[in-house]
DNA sequence: AAGGAGGGTTTTTTT
DNA sequence: AACCCTCCTT
């Protein structure tokens, strides 16, 4: 291990500028491969080297796995003599922290929620059904998009009648009232408000802002061409009494404008931080020369660009390859194959390869095809837990339980599993409960007297409050025993038989089931590692950071396995042998984009593309398949604009289409799979 | 109130 | 193909 004196010797000449600047604001641009993430944590080191106390810096980074890196390599730097741990979050994760001592303030309970992209969606549905939209004019995804954007620049539902342009906005600023009252009295925030609350708080008390800013001496950002307006003015509020701040970016590898991020951020930092000085990182050490050579013929094709010269310093063996293929099962046979070959016979270890993709259903096929191959593999990424209907009704219930206002999630599972508390019964008191501005549980004895809902379901739902108030009394009492209660309440609802009636075919029960066991896991994985352990605290953690489980532990495990993983959730990670795979018109560029028929989300999307290629450090393979099933029916595919622009002597191969169609009358007479 | 059949809709990316 | 919603039967 190397002390941190020889580690700045390692660096080359702007590196150190950035690492040794330890005053005043700085902006470091910086190429893909150029060592970023390396300036953060060396500039941290020399930080504490140079007196500051470590729990004095704050470094944000964008994900929770790149801050778990961060927090690793800082700690192989320093070894472990730090008299206090530097603080690494994600700007997330910071807010809730701030959040939860400080929201009363604002008068909103510190017992909030955090609900995460599927709560989100209901919640928006039953905010577009109270104003009688038809949701085919507006789905609750659109309404999200809306309101996001509105979040993220600062504007209340009240005022969001003054940023109005068209009718289906106007409606949205309506739904947008209905889903912030919605929350609210739920006792939830959505992950906009996390921000959006923080910042207000900051605007509206004084005395908690200077209370924030009193914890940092120092405050280094990375990916910061990926933050939003509201982010900026977060860190400009915390910075503000010494300004000592550092950030780190790239404006080619800006991938989340369509969450508020823009490039301009990027540019305005001269602006709010005249005296900033300014360090450029040109010098690539990931990616071989010729993998570099097509990155940038490809970005060269996006206006309005910091023009840059990255220099590669690495000799290529071999060239970048384009795979084209009839269909997507032989994009995903013929890939797997190779890997299977090159693992097996050239023994290349599992965890050099990676597949990168644009959508995340496009790993189904691949994942089938590395089973079938038995080679180990990770899929990297938080979505698929969260899809499973057990997952969120055992979140429900633990919501439910915790936070007693938590209606929404506790409509969610009143009859899951099915316990006699029928449709028309909720509605009855839901009805009632609204005209009377009271909570569900206070409507219902009422109710049954005036006969509006039988007795029978009266006293099934009383049952039903017990036995939340039986578990929140227990998880309150017994807390380091979570795990166990949880593992309780699924056999107390007879989970298990719930499941057994939805899902007749036995490998889909047994995976249910499974899904059960893991979430038990997961508390048992949060209980473990936690000095003083809640409830509200493993949801937290759980809307953050996906389930327990997927962190330290995981990472390891998975260490040594083909990674699997969406071009946005690859920012920032780098690997020997890429494949990018599925390069069509519709797919990457994906469809929604060339819809949106505007340069600017093209070459959004052209910049992902960039990401995809600069992970790359030795070999790089791009793919793409003829044709491809949608909806159910095998359509011919567009080779994607991107090919032309990355390879000039591009032509698409015309006989695959053909040579699809074989294969499909061959499935079809069954001699193929 | 529960469960099943049938019909319509859906697909970006993530904290 | 997977999911949700609605309607129908029990």
């Amino acid at each position: 291990m190397s002390t941190p004196q020889d580690a700045l010797a390692q660096l080359n000449p702007p590196q150190r500028e950035a690492v040794t600047t330890l005053r005043g604001p700085i902006l470091v641009l910086a190429g893909a491969g150029t060592g970023k993430t390396r300036v953060i944590t060396y500039r941290l080191a020399e930080l504490i080297r140079s007196g500051i106390r470590p729990d004095r810096i704050l470094s944000v980074a964008f994900t929770n796995k790149a801050s778990r890196e961060m927090r690793q390599r800082t700690a192989d730097l320093l070894g472990r003599r730090l008299p206090a741990k530097p603080l690494i979050s994600t700007f997330h994760a910071l807010c809730v922290r701030i959040l939860r001592r400080e929201i009363a303030l604002l008068g909103y309970p510190t017992t909030f929620a955090i609900y995460d992209r599927g709560d989100q969606e209901s919640v928006a549905r039953t905010a577009l059904r109270d104003i009688r939209v038809s949701e085919k004019s507006m789905t609750p995804g659109d309404l999200l998009a809306r309101i996001s954007r509105w979040k993220t620049a600062a504007v209340l539902p009240e005022h969001a009648a003054d940023h109005v342009e068209n009718d289906l906005d106007f409606l949205a600023s309506v739904a947008y009232r209905k889903y912030q009252s919605r929350l609210r009295a739920t006792g939830a925030l959505d992950f906009d408000d996390l921000l959006l609350l923080t910042m207000q708080l900051f605007y509206e008390q004084p005395a908690a802002l200077e209370r924030q800013q009193q914890l940092f001496d120092h405050v280094q950002i990375d990916e910061y061409q990926d933050t939003n307006g509201i982010q900026f003015q977060l860190i400009e509020a915390l910075v503000r009494p010494h300004r000592n701040l550092l950030v780190v970016g790239d404006d080619d590898q800006s991938i989340y404008g369509w969450r508020g991020a823009e490039v301009t951020h990027i540019l305005n930092f001269q602006h709010h931080f005249p005296e900033a000085k300014v360090v450029r990182l040109e010098d690539n050490y990931r990616c071989t020369d010729r993998i570099l050579a097509v990155a940038n013929q490809l970005v060269q094709y996006n206006q309005g660009r910091h023009e840059k010269t990255l220099r590669a310093h690495k000799q290529a063996t071999s060239n970048v390859r384009m795979l084209e293929f009839p269909d997507e099962l032989s994009e995903a046979e013929s890939i797997v194959g190779e890997i299977r070959q090159l693992h097996e016979q050239g023994g290349v270890p599992a965890r050099k390869f990676a597949l990168l993709f644009r959508t995340n259903e496009q790993p189904r096929l691949f994942e089938t095809e590395l089973r079938r191959a038995s080679l180990k593999y990770t899929l990297i990424g938080t979505q698929s837990f969260f899809d499973r209907r057990e997952i969120r009704d055992l979140l429900a219930y633990l919501r439910a339980i915790s936070n007693p206002q938590d209606e929404h999630s506790l409509l969610r599972i009143i009859n899951t599993p099915s316990r006699g508390i029928g449709d028309s019964t909720v509605q009855k008191l839901l009805e009632r409960a609204v005209k009377q501005g009271r909570p569900l549980q206070h409507v219902v004895n009422e109710a049954a007297d005036d006969g509006l809902i039988t007795r029978r379901a009266e006293a099934a739902i009383n049952s039903f409050y017990e036995l939340l108030q039986k578990y929140r009394d227990r998880l309150q009492a017994d807390p380091k025993n979570m795990a166990h209660t949880v593992r309780k309440l699924i056999e107390e609802i007879y989970y298990e038989s719930e499941i057994c009636k939805q899902y007749k075919a036995p490998d889909q029960q047994l995976a249910r089931s499974a899904m059960l066991e893991q979430f038990v896991d997961s508390v048992q994985e949060y209980v473990d590692r936690t000095t003083s352990p809640t409830t509200t605290d493993f949801l937290d953690e759980t809307a953050l950071e996906g389930p327990a489980g997927t962190s330290e532990k995981d990472d390891k495990l998975a260490d040594d396995a083909i990674k699997l993983m969406t071009i946005h959730s690859a920012k920032g990670l780098e690997f020997p042998r890429v494949y990018l795979v599925g390069l069509e018109d519709g797919l990457l560029p994906h469809q929604r984009s060339i819809d949106a028929d505007s340069t600017d989300s093209i070459a959004e999307e052209r910049r992902l593309a960039y990401v995809a290629i600069t992970r790359a450090e030795d070999h790089l393979t791009v793919s793409r398949a003829a044709t491809r099933m949608k909806w159910g029916k095998r359509r011919a595919t567009k080779a994607s604009r991107f090919l032309y622009e990355m390879f000039d002597d591009y032509v698409p191969d015309p006989d695959l289409v053909e040579q699809a169609m074989q294969n499909e009358m061959q499935t079809i007479i069954g001699r193929r799979r």
